[in-house]
DNA sequence: GTGCGCAGAATATGATCAAATTTTTCAGAG
DNA sequence: CTCTGAAAAATTTGATCATATTCTGCGCAC
């Protein structure tokens, strides 16, 4: 989704600044679950891990705390926030206002390529899963919805929603970890039919139902921990 | 433990970080109008303006960028952005899902003393009203919504609404310009009877009243432009 | 019109200072 | 003698700055 950035086709030869990258790496390390909640994160951490300069790395992490990824204590540590129910309440309540509208207004203008990208990228998340493989399923699943969101044309909505998933990917590790990627019933396919059929009421309620079951997961999960 | 606790006790005066107090000083300059869309905001001139390092003004305006409410061209140049009619009307849709919402959850939670507070922001907004002071009436219209949506008690929704005050801020002073403060209806009667009352439906219709006349004198002002 | 510097602004580094945490030390009770 | 717990040293980490480097935009010669 990534709205906020430079867009870097404008100049594909153009170095791209450090602290772009560093903040792009560590959206992926948030969004993709390889870092916990409760997990500390420390300016000198990221730039070990990360091969970065002090600057950049305290700059990107200035922007996902400001996005609500990482939370700042009083002491001026950082760490990957814990979801409390009051936190998933709101995260489904926003979902499900935002995302249904995007996926409405996607359905009204996306381009037949965007459909056959969006499907290629279903496939490779059904083949994740079959395989297991967490971290691939994680991915896909998430460009499969920017992919579809970023066709609604509504760079603020697009932005809003980036940040909520944000804000639960660090647990989705937990929940990919206790059910495992394969009892997932897929909403995924009934969306792409509506996109097929241009139905945008019908893509609005696919992706409630994709809202729903996995803001369920989000909470069963964590409410076993 | 106690003598922690004696410590930091004796010395009340926590040093707030730089780039906390530079942030809030370019939060208020975007949310007052004080900035102007389209402008150019440098780093090298906020040390100037704010006479701060260079390190805390380059975090606060990455803050600020990552919130949509400053731009960062392909250069890298940033920017306070100009609201399009497209933006407008996202903007709109978000406002009026969330800032009802966070009307009705106010209501249910609002102390006596959180609505009182309230009575006296809106004392002092009216009397900003009444002097044509714009810059009073701004900051006190934020108080207001600011101070009702906090006792919603819905941090995750509360931090979007705020993004999205600081992406219309800058044309703020615009419509404020065109039309004065003298001929806005008030909504925030209307809200403070229901809070009295302990209505949440009216106090979230009295709010989507507010947001509707307040988005569409910002699009009027703009399309004068 | 094209290419070449030049001024100015942004990016990035490492040093330095300050604050918080962890580890160590040590006195005294049991 | 050992264990406890708090004070103090050591270490880690964050905050800030000065400075070097890189990039952009613009004027100017050709």
């Amino acid at each position: 989704m990534l709205t906020n950035e430079a867009v870097s086709s404008v100049r594909p030869l153009a170095r791209r600044p450090a602290h772009q990258s560093v903040y792009e790496q560590l959206r992926d390390l948030i969004l993709f679950g390889e870092l916990a909640p409760g997990q500390a994160v420390t300016i000198q951490g990221l730039t070990r891990d990360l091969g970065a300069g002090m600057t950049p790395v305290r700059e990107a992490i200035r922007r996902m705390t400001s996005n609500g990824a990482l939370s700042m204590q009083g002491n001026r540590r950082v760490i990957v926030p814990e979801l409390t129910e009051s936190c998933i309440e709101q995260l489904e309540f926003m979902r499900k206002n935002l995302e249904p509208e995007l996926a409405h207004r996607a359905a009204l203008r996306i381009t037949p390529a965007a459909k056959d990208a969006l499907k290629a990228c279903d496939d490779a998340l059904n083949k994740a899963i079959a395989l297991g493989d967490i971290r691939g399923y994680l991915t896909q699943n998430y460009r499969f919805h920017s992919g579809l969101y970023a066709a609604a044309d509504a760079p603020i909505l697009l932005a809003t929603t980036d940040r909520l998933w944000l804000r639960f990917g660090p647990s989705l590790r937990v929940v990919c970890g206790r059910f495992g990627t394969a009892n997932l019933p897929d909403k995924h396919a009934e969306l792409l039919e509506a996109l097929a059929a241009g139905d945008p009421d019908a893509a609005a309620r696919a992706v409630v139902g994709d809202v729903e079951q996995g803001m369920r997961q989000i909470r069963e999960a964590l409410r076993d921990i």
